[in-house]
DNA sequence: GTCTATACTAGGATAGAC
DNA sequence: GTCTATCCTAGTATAGAC
Protein backbone atom coordinates (compact mmCIF):
# COMPACT_ATOMS: atom_id res chain seq x y z
CA UNK A 1 0.00 0.00 0.00
CA UNK A 2 1.15 3.45 -0.99
CA UNK A 3 0.49 4.75 2.86
CA UNK A 4 -0.20 1.72 5.38
CA UNK A 5 -2.66 2.76 8.16
CA UNK A 6 0.46 1.40 10.40
CA UNK A 7 4.08 3.01 9.20
CA UNK A 8 6.59 1.36 10.54
CA UNK A 9 8.92 3.05 12.45
CA UNK A 10 11.62 3.02 9.61
CA UNK A 11 9.05 5.25 7.41
CA UNK A 12 8.31 7.51 10.51
CA UNK A 13 11.94 8.26 10.85
CA UNK A 14 12.01 8.82 7.15
CA UNK A 15 9.42 11.54 6.91
CA UNK A 16 11.03 13.26 9.95
CA UNK A 17 14.42 13.19 7.85
CA UNK A 18 12.68 14.29 4.83
CA UNK A 19 12.08 17.63 6.98
CA UNK A 20 15.37 18.15 7.12
CA UNK A 21 16.41 17.67 4.20
CA UNK A 22 13.90 19.88 2.58
CA UNK A 23 14.99 22.58 4.81
CA UNK A 24 18.62 22.32 4.89
CA UNK A 25 19.00 20.30 1.34
CA UNK A 26 21.28 17.29 1.02
CA UNK A 27 24.94 18.26 1.72
CA UNK A 28 23.96 21.09 4.27
CA UNK A 29 21.90 17.98 6.84
CA UNK A 30 24.11 16.44 9.38
CA UNK A 31 23.72 13.39 11.40
CA UNK A 32 23.72 15.64 14.12
CA UNK A 33 20.53 17.43 13.11
CA UNK A 34 18.92 14.18 12.06
CA UNK A 35 19.49 12.52 15.41
CA UNK A 36 18.12 15.72 17.47
CA UNK A 37 14.80 15.49 14.60
CA UNK A 38 14.49 11.93 15.24
CA UNK A 39 15.23 11.53 19.15
CA UNK A 40 17.40 8.38 17.91
CA UNK A 41 21.13 8.85 18.46
CA UNK A 42 23.76 8.59 15.73
CA UNK A 43 24.53 4.54 16.34
CA UNK A 44 21.01 3.58 16.36
CA UNK A 45 20.07 5.64 12.74
CA UNK A 46 22.66 3.24 11.61
CA UNK A 47 20.22 0.02 12.25
CA UNK A 48 17.68 1.68 10.50
CA UNK A 49 19.62 3.19 7.38
CA UNK A 50 22.95 0.83 7.53
CA UNK A 51 23.88 3.05 4.42
CA UNK A 52 24.04 6.04 6.41
CA UNK A 53 23.18 9.31 5.28
CA UNK A 54 22.13 8.29 1.35
CA UNK A 55 20.38 5.59 2.53
CA UNK A 56 18.12 8.17 4.45
CA UNK A 57 18.27 10.37 1.87
CA UNK A 58 16.49 7.37 -0.17
CA UNK A 59 13.94 6.91 2.34
CA UNK A 60 13.14 9.90 2.66
CA UNK A 61 12.51 10.27 -0.99
CA UNK A 62 10.48 7.08 -1.13
CA UNK A 63 8.30 8.36 1.68
CA UNK A 64 7.07 11.96 0.03
CA UNK A 65 6.60 9.85 -3.19
CA UNK A 66 4.30 8.60 -1.17
CA UNK A 67 2.56 11.30 0.16
CA UNK A 68 3.08 13.19 -3.27
CA UNK A 69 0.89 10.14 -4.90
CA UNK A 70 -1.71 10.15 -1.90
CA UNK A 71 -2.50 14.31 -2.18
CA UNK A 72 -1.07 15.11 -5.83
CA UNK A 73 -1.14 12.41 -7.94
CA UNK A 74 -3.98 10.26 -7.32
CA UNK A 75 -6.57 12.87 -7.98
CA UNK A 76 -5.14 13.24 -11.79
CA UNK A 77 -5.83 9.75 -12.08
CA UNK A 78 -9.11 9.94 -10.56
CA UNK A 79 -12.14 9.68 -11.83
CA UNK A 80 -13.86 13.17 -13.20
CA UNK A 81 -13.14 16.08 -15.59
CA UNK A 82 -10.01 17.51 -16.59
CA UNK A 83 -11.06 20.24 -14.59
CA UNK A 84 -12.00 18.75 -11.17
CA UNK A 85 -9.32 16.43 -11.58
CA UNK A 86 -6.15 19.85 -11.87
CA UNK A 87 -8.57 21.73 -9.10
CA UNK A 88 -7.85 18.50 -6.61
CA UNK A 89 -4.15 18.73 -7.98
CA UNK A 90 -3.28 22.13 -7.11
CA UNK A 91 -5.16 21.36 -3.58
CA UNK A 92 -2.97 18.49 -3.23
CA UNK A 93 0.10 20.79 -3.89
CA UNK A 94 -1.09 23.64 -1.39
CA UNK A 95 -1.20 21.16 1.14
CA UNK A 96 2.12 19.00 -0.02
CA UNK A 97 4.39 22.36 0.16
CA UNK A 98 2.00 23.35 3.46
CA UNK A 99 1.50 26.99 1.32
CA UNK A 100 5.30 27.11 -0.03
CA UNK A 101 6.53 26.84 3.81
CA UNK A 102 7.94 23.61 2.72
CA UNK A 103 10.58 23.32 0.10
CA UNK A 104 10.45 20.20 -2.07
CA UNK A 105 12.88 17.32 -1.85
CA UNK A 106 13.44 16.76 -5.36
CA UNK A 107 14.38 20.44 -6.29
CA UNK A 108 16.58 20.91 -3.08
CA UNK A 109 18.16 17.56 -3.92
CA UNK A 110 19.01 19.10 -7.46
CA UNK A 111 20.93 22.17 -5.98
CA UNK A 112 22.62 21.08 -2.93
CA UNK A 113 24.89 18.63 -3.61
CA UNK A 114 22.29 15.36 -4.37
CA UNK A 115 22.32 15.94 -8.08
CA UNK A 116 25.07 13.60 -8.84
CA UNK A 117 24.57 10.71 -6.20
CA UNK A 118 20.15 10.78 -7.20
CA UNK A 119 20.42 11.67 -10.66
CA UNK A 120 18.49 9.06 -11.86
CA UNK A 121 16.16 8.83 -8.79
CA UNK A 122 15.49 12.54 -9.65
CA UNK A 123 14.61 12.39 -13.04
CA UNK A 124 12.22 9.81 -12.83
CA UNK A 125 10.60 11.33 -10.25
CA UNK A 126 9.89 14.70 -12.59
CA UNK A 127 9.42 12.67 -15.85
CA UNK A 128 6.72 11.25 -14.04
CA UNK A 129 4.97 13.99 -12.79
CA UNK A 130 5.21 15.76 -16.30
CA UNK A 131 3.29 12.84 -17.49
CA UNK A 132 0.59 12.67 -15.21
CA UNK A 133 -0.34 16.02 -15.67
CA UNK A 134 0.09 15.73 -18.88
CA UNK A 135 -2.03 13.16 -19.34
CA UNK A 136 -4.75 15.27 -18.25
CA UNK A 137 -4.38 18.06 -20.10
CA UNK A 138 -4.70 15.85 -23.55
CA UNK A 139 -7.51 14.65 -22.04
CA UNK A 140 -9.00 18.43 -21.61
CA UNK A 141 -8.16 18.63 -25.65
CA UNK A 142 -4.32 19.55 -25.68
CA UNK A 143 -2.20 17.99 -28.45
CA UNK A 144 0.34 15.48 -27.72
CA UNK A 145 3.37 18.31 -28.23
CA UNK A 146 1.25 21.03 -26.05
CA UNK A 147 0.93 18.55 -23.65
CA UNK A 148 4.21 17.70 -21.98
CA UNK A 149 5.38 21.04 -22.45
CA UNK A 150 2.53 22.45 -20.41
CA UNK A 151 3.23 20.13 -17.77
CA UNK A 152 6.10 21.00 -17.57
CA UNK A 153 6.25 24.58 -17.29
CA UNK A 154 3.72 24.47 -14.62
CA UNK A 155 5.73 21.96 -12.42
CA UNK A 156 8.74 24.46 -12.99
CA UNK A 157 6.38 27.37 -12.21
CA UNK A 158 5.93 25.29 -8.87
CA UNK A 159 9.51 24.55 -7.99
CA UNK A 160 10.64 27.97 -8.74
CA UNK A 161 7.59 29.79 -6.56
CA UNK A 162 8.83 27.75 -3.66
CA UNK A 163 12.23 29.42 -4.26
CA UNK A 164 10.93 32.86 -5.05
CA UNK A 165 8.59 32.91 -1.81
CA UNK A 166 11.55 31.46 0.55
CA UNK A 167 13.84 34.04 -0.56
CA UNK A 168 11.01 37.01 -0.11
CA UNK A 169 9.68 35.32 2.82
CA UNK A 170 6.05 35.92 1.41
CA UNK A 171 4.32 32.88 0.66
CA UNK A 172 1.66 34.70 -1.13
CA UNK A 173 2.60 34.14 -4.60
CA UNK A 174 2.84 30.58 -4.01
CA UNK A 175 -0.73 30.48 -2.69
CA UNK A 176 -1.58 32.39 -5.68
CA UNK A 177 -0.23 30.04 -7.62
CA UNK A 178 -1.77 27.11 -6.27
CA UNK A 179 -5.30 28.61 -7.00
CA UNK A 180 -4.93 29.69 -10.56
CA UNK A 181 -2.98 26.95 -11.99
CA UNK A 182 -6.23 24.61 -13.04
CA UNK A 183 -6.85 27.90 -15.50
CA UNK A 184 -3.77 28.44 -16.56
CA UNK A 185 -3.13 24.71 -17.70
CA UNK A 186 -6.65 24.45 -19.23
CA UNK A 187 -6.86 28.07 -21.13
CA UNK A 188 -6.49 28.04 -24.66
CA UNK A 189 -5.82 24.42 -24.46
CA UNK A 190 -6.19 24.77 -28.23
CA UNK A 191 -3.59 26.44 -30.11
CA UNK B 1 31.68 50.54 -12.54
CA UNK B 2 29.80 47.67 -12.82
CA UNK B 3 32.33 45.52 -14.68
CA UNK B 4 35.99 47.52 -14.69
CA UNK B 5 38.42 46.49 -17.93
CA UNK B 6 41.22 45.22 -15.74
CA UNK B 7 39.18 42.85 -12.61
CA UNK B 8 40.95 42.86 -9.39
CA UNK B 9 42.23 39.45 -9.06
CA UNK B 10 39.84 39.42 -5.79
CA UNK B 11 36.59 39.47 -8.84
CA UNK B 12 38.66 37.02 -11.02
CA UNK B 13 38.98 34.77 -7.78
CA UNK B 14 35.56 35.02 -6.99
CA UNK B 15 34.09 34.53 -10.45
CA UNK B 16 35.72 31.26 -9.98
CA UNK B 17 34.23 30.65 -6.85
CA UNK B 18 31.03 31.59 -8.02
CA UNK B 19 30.80 28.90 -10.85
CA UNK B 20 31.48 25.79 -7.65
CA UNK B 21 28.94 27.21 -5.42
CA UNK B 22 26.14 27.65 -8.47
CA UNK B 23 27.50 23.48 -9.08
CA UNK B 24 27.29 22.46 -5.60
CA UNK B 25 25.78 24.44 -3.38
CA UNK B 26 26.95 26.83 -0.17
CA UNK B 27 27.29 23.52 1.49
CA UNK B 28 27.82 21.41 -0.87
CA UNK B 29 31.15 23.55 -1.79
CA UNK B 30 34.19 22.68 0.37
CA UNK B 31 37.34 24.69 0.54
CA UNK B 32 38.85 21.92 -1.52
CA UNK B 33 37.27 22.81 -4.57
CA UNK B 34 37.80 26.23 -4.04
CA UNK B 35 41.35 25.56 -3.94
CA UNK B 36 40.99 23.49 -6.90
CA UNK B 37 39.10 26.08 -9.11
CA UNK B 38 40.81 28.82 -8.10
CA UNK B 39 44.74 27.54 -8.35
CA UNK B 40 44.97 29.08 -4.96
CA UNK B 41 46.31 26.91 -1.89
CA UNK B 42 43.20 27.10 0.95
CA UNK B 43 46.24 29.17 3.25
CA UNK B 44 45.91 31.83 -0.34
CA UNK B 45 42.47 32.44 -0.33
CA UNK B 46 42.04 33.42 3.36
CA UNK B 47 44.82 36.13 2.25
CA UNK B 48 41.85 37.73 -0.05
CA UNK B 49 39.01 36.18 1.90
CA UNK B 50 39.68 36.79 5.79
CA UNK B 51 36.05 35.73 7.07
CA UNK B 52 36.47 32.50 4.78
CA UNK B 53 33.99 30.88 2.87
CA UNK B 54 31.15 33.41 3.88
CA UNK B 55 33.63 36.02 2.83
CA UNK B 56 33.65 34.44 -0.26
CA UNK B 57 30.11 33.41 -1.11
CA UNK B 58 29.40 37.30 -0.88
CA UNK B 59 31.89 38.09 -2.88
CA UNK B 60 30.55 35.45 -5.59
CA UNK B 61 26.92 36.66 -5.44
CA UNK B 62 28.32 40.42 -5.63
CA UNK B 63 30.25 39.75 -9.03
CA UNK B 64 27.10 37.63 -9.97
CA UNK B 65 25.19 40.98 -9.72
CA UNK B 66 27.56 42.77 -11.55
CA UNK B 67 26.91 40.23 -14.49
CA UNK B 68 23.50 40.15 -14.12
CA UNK B 69 22.98 43.63 -13.94
CA UNK B 70 25.07 43.80 -17.37
CA UNK B 71 23.77 40.87 -18.89
CA UNK B 72 20.42 41.12 -18.06
CA UNK B 73 19.17 44.41 -15.80
CA UNK B 74 20.99 46.99 -18.26
CA UNK B 75 18.36 45.92 -21.34
CA UNK B 76 15.66 46.32 -19.19
CA UNK B 77 16.39 50.13 -18.57
CA UNK B 78 17.61 51.16 -21.61
CA UNK B 79 15.95 53.00 -24.86
CA UNK B 80 13.50 50.92 -26.91
CA UNK B 81 10.12 49.52 -26.39
CA UNK B 82 8.80 47.69 -23.30
CA UNK B 83 8.92 44.36 -26.46
CA UNK B 84 12.50 45.23 -27.50
CA UNK B 85 13.39 45.29 -23.69
CA UNK B 86 12.06 42.35 -22.89
CA UNK B 87 13.78 40.34 -25.60
CA UNK B 88 16.91 41.98 -24.87
CA UNK B 89 16.61 40.36 -21.69
CA UNK B 90 15.55 37.13 -22.20
CA UNK B 91 18.33 37.01 -24.49
CA UNK B 92 20.64 37.72 -21.52
CA UNK B 93 18.66 35.23 -19.48
CA UNK B 94 20.00 32.64 -21.65
CA UNK B 95 23.69 33.69 -22.12
CA UNK B 96 24.03 33.90 -17.87
CA UNK B 97 22.79 30.67 -17.36
CA UNK B 98 24.32 29.36 -20.51
CA UNK B 99 21.28 27.80 -21.95
CA UNK B 100 20.39 26.36 -18.40
CA UNK B 101 23.72 24.53 -17.75
CA UNK B 102 24.60 26.81 -15.17
CA UNK B 103 22.29 27.19 -11.85
CA UNK B 104 21.17 30.63 -10.27
CA UNK B 105 23.48 31.26 -7.36
CA UNK B 106 20.56 33.09 -5.75
CA UNK B 107 18.25 29.55 -6.20
CA UNK B 108 21.07 27.73 -5.50
CA UNK B 109 21.61 29.17 -1.91
CA UNK B 110 17.99 29.67 -1.10
CA UNK B 111 17.92 25.72 -0.76
CA UNK B 112 21.29 24.53 -0.51
CA UNK B 113 21.54 25.88 3.25
CA UNK B 114 22.73 29.48 3.21
CA UNK B 115 18.96 30.42 3.43
CA UNK B 116 19.69 32.19 6.62
CA UNK B 117 22.91 33.37 6.36
CA UNK B 118 22.34 35.19 3.33
CA UNK B 119 18.41 35.67 3.74
CA UNK B 120 18.64 39.74 3.19
CA UNK B 121 20.50 39.06 0.49
CA UNK B 122 18.62 37.15 -1.35
CA UNK B 123 15.69 39.12 -0.29
CA UNK B 124 16.87 41.95 -1.68
CA UNK B 125 17.66 40.67 -5.29
CA UNK B 126 14.63 39.15 -5.70
CA UNK B 127 13.07 42.19 -5.53
CA UNK B 128 15.00 44.15 -7.09
CA UNK B 129 14.98 41.56 -10.04
CA UNK B 130 10.79 41.62 -10.08
CA UNK B 131 10.93 45.72 -9.56
CA UNK B 132 12.80 46.21 -12.95
CA UNK B 133 10.64 43.58 -14.90
CA UNK B 134 8.00 44.97 -13.57
CA UNK B 135 8.45 48.71 -14.52
CA UNK B 136 8.58 47.73 -17.90
CA UNK B 137 5.64 45.61 -17.58
CA UNK B 138 4.30 48.71 -16.38
CA UNK B 139 5.35 50.56 -19.34
CA UNK B 140 3.52 47.97 -21.53
CA UNK B 141 0.06 49.00 -20.48
CA UNK B 142 -0.11 46.28 -17.07
CA UNK B 143 -1.55 47.49 -14.06
CA UNK B 144 0.27 48.09 -11.21
CA UNK B 145 -1.45 45.45 -9.45
CA UNK B 146 -0.68 43.08 -12.25
CA UNK B 147 2.85 43.55 -13.48
CA UNK B 148 4.61 42.88 -10.26
CA UNK B 149 3.01 39.68 -10.36
CA UNK B 150 3.76 38.58 -13.52
CA UNK B 151 6.61 39.65 -13.28
CA UNK B 152 7.28 37.29 -10.48
CA UNK B 153 5.93 34.45 -12.13
CA UNK B 154 8.28 34.85 -14.96
CA UNK B 155 10.71 34.80 -12.42
CA UNK B 156 9.86 31.44 -10.68
CA UNK B 157 9.36 30.24 -13.94
CA UNK B 158 13.08 30.77 -14.60
CA UNK B 159 14.29 29.18 -11.49
CA UNK B 160 12.08 26.48 -11.59
CA UNK B 161 13.45 25.49 -15.58
CA UNK B 162 16.88 25.51 -14.32
CA UNK B 163 16.21 22.63 -11.49
CA UNK B 164 13.95 20.43 -14.08
CA UNK B 165 16.24 20.95 -16.69
CA UNK B 166 19.04 19.61 -14.38
CA UNK B 167 17.17 16.78 -13.11
CA UNK B 168 15.92 15.76 -16.39
CA UNK B 169 18.89 16.12 -18.25
CA UNK B 170 17.69 18.04 -20.88
CA UNK B 171 17.91 21.50 -21.51
CA UNK B 172 15.32 22.41 -24.39
CA UNK B 173 12.79 23.35 -21.33
CA UNK B 174 14.85 26.14 -20.48
CA UNK B 175 15.74 27.80 -24.06
CA UNK B 176 12.12 27.08 -24.78
CA UNK B 177 11.17 29.52 -22.19
CA UNK B 178 13.72 32.01 -22.96
CA UNK B 179 12.26 32.10 -25.88
CA UNK B 180 8.88 32.18 -25.13
CA UNK B 181 9.25 35.08 -22.18
CA UNK B 182 8.49 38.15 -24.21
CA UNK B 183 5.32 36.99 -25.51
CA UNK B 184 3.97 35.38 -22.28
CA UNK B 185 4.57 38.64 -20.51
CA UNK B 186 3.09 41.37 -22.86
CA UNK B 187 0.44 38.51 -23.36
CA UNK B 188 -3.56 39.83 -22.62
CA UNK B 189 -1.66 42.63 -20.86
CA UNK B 190 -4.73 44.15 -20.20
CA UNK B 191 -7.03 41.97 -18.30
C1' DG C 1 50.70 37.43 -2.13
C1' DT C 2 51.50 32.53 -1.87
C1' DC C 3 53.21 28.82 0.37
C1' DT C 4 53.75 24.95 4.24
C1' DA C 5 52.43 23.36 8.41
C1' DT C 6 49.32 22.83 11.83
C1' DA C 7 45.32 23.27 14.92
C1' DC C 8 40.83 22.16 15.80
C1' DT C 9 36.17 20.82 15.01
C1' DA C 10 32.53 18.54 13.05
C1' DG C 11 31.09 15.11 10.01
C1' DG C 12 30.13 10.35 8.78
C1' DA C 13 30.57 5.77 10.10
C1' DT C 14 31.58 1.37 13.00
C1' DA C 15 31.92 -1.97 17.10
C1' DG C 16 30.12 -3.84 20.71
C1' DA C 17 27.70 -3.53 25.40
C1' DC C 18 23.11 -3.66 27.09
C1' DG D 1 16.56 -1.69 18.89
C1' DT D 2 19.11 1.78 21.36
C1' DC D 3 22.93 3.14 23.64
C1' DT D 4 28.13 4.51 24.53
C1' DA D 5 32.52 4.77 22.91
C1' DT D 6 35.59 5.32 19.41
C1' DC D 7 37.73 5.87 14.73
C1' DC D 8 38.86 8.39 10.90
C1' DT D 9 38.44 11.71 7.53
C1' DA D 10 37.36 15.99 5.74
C1' DG D 11 36.22 20.51 6.88
C1' DT D 12 37.32 25.32 8.21
C1' DA D 13 40.53 28.28 9.86
C1' DT D 14 45.15 30.20 11.60
C1' DA D 15 50.29 31.13 12.06
C1' DG D 16 54.22 32.13 10.22
C1' DA D 17 58.09 31.25 6.68
C1' DC D 18 59.34 32.77 2.17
Amino acid sequence: MATPANPSLRDTLAHKIADVLRANGYEGTSMAQISKATGLLKGSLYHHFPKGKEDMARAAMQVLAQEAERLMIASLVAEGTPRQKLEAWAKGVEEFYLGGEKNCLLGTMVLSGGADRFQSELKDAFSAWITVVSGVLIEAGASEQQAPRRAQAAIERIQGALIVARALEDFSGFQQLTQDLPNVLLEEIDD
